[in-house]
DNA sequence: CACCATTTTAGCACTTGGTACTAATATCAG
DNA sequence: CTGATATTAGTACCAAGTGCTAAAATGGTG
């Protein structure tokens, strides 16, 4: 029984999001079509080859480098930093991240991106968390982007101490305030 | 001025290392040899061909992208409640958990199994974070086994307020205190 | 210096997972 | 039945290799 065109190249799409090791001639047997097929409809959909499909999420992680910690470490991607000073970053929360029940976002993830934040836009070897106190603002749903700002509020060389403050928006509504105290670690 | 045999292969290796992306060829060029001495090298020191490189740092890439996600459920195990009063949870530290560069536990787990814990201790349909201060005591490594010990304070039922207090320990040292403020979601 | 071992280079056939292109055949709709 | 669309087949070619053989170059030792 085979699919038609149509369906079988929203397939293709999926099982290569899902599976972007997969070679052309595994997809024609599983879809039991020719490897030609499987060709052209890559071509019509512009989906890359196997090894440009496999470079590009190798290149992910290695090709963005955020200076003061390694990305995979970091809750919600950051899509501006200026060290010591402020940093942005994005959560999209899924059906991953909230309660079945109610469809609200839990807290230990707004929490993991305001943190990793506070952390990252610390210019130095690395950050500890010491003191926090947060607020949750209003409910986040799946769908939703976070976008969480982090901005140095003071900074105590003496105590090796950074204050942080993390405001979390959705659409330009507030979700979240976090004031974090950072540790740094001045060491070598 | 070539390099021994020695010095080449231990340059090639940091090479590699520091860029897994880069084809025999380029190697050959920028230490000034054939590609068959790269290749021979590469055989003595048993590094893989670029392909499989590449391949490697994807699933690698593509295995963190999973692993990242089990934040759905309950952070730690519930080994003990008693609803409205009390509850305990384990969380067992791992290296997934900890910052690659010193050992210590990144600070939303411990967060993340607080939280979790004074949701799950709520005798109600669902409860909401309203706000938390929260103090990392002393740092967490790896192979540390965090037990957190949730306490309801009080409860202000006009407000559907609850106060609970979370002391998480490993092996009796206190390494985290928090306070959250819960809402309760009386029925729906 | 000569000799032998190590090191380096060269060349060829073959492999994977493709691209690019041409051409033939199926399938279906009007 | 005729066209258009979809599918399959086949060829030449590419990148970045492996595997193998063989010839040079280099180097240290007696």
């Amino acid at each position: 029984m085979k699919y038609t065109k149509k369906d079988r190249q929203q397939l293709l799409l999926e099982t290569i999001e899902k599976n972007p090791f997969i070679t052309d001639e595994q997809l024609a047997s599983t879809f039991n079509v020719s490897v030609q097929t499987i060709r052209l409809d890559r071509m019509e959909l512009s989906i890359p080859e196997l090894r440009v499909r496999i470079k590009s999420v190798a290149a992910h992680n290695f090709g963005e480098e955020v200076k003061s910690l390694p990305l995979n470490e970091v809750i919600g991607e950051i899509i501006d930093i200026d060290l010591d000073k402020q940093a942005i970053s994005i959560l999209d929360i899924t059906q991953d991240h909230v309660f079945a029940r109610n469809g609200i976002a839990r807290g230990h993830h707004l929490f993991a991106q305001a943190n990793s934040l506070a952390v990252a836009v610390i210019n130095d070897e690395l950050a500890l968390t010491r003191k926090s106190t947060i607020t949750f603002v209003k409910p986040v749903k799946a769908g939703d982007r976070i976008i969480a700002k982090a901005v140095v509020l003071s900074k105590d060389t003496e105590k090796n101490s950074t204050l942080i403050e993390v405001t979390s928006k959705v659409e330009n509504d507030t979700v979240f305030i976090g004031q974090f105290s950072m540790y740094r670690m001045t060491k070598s």
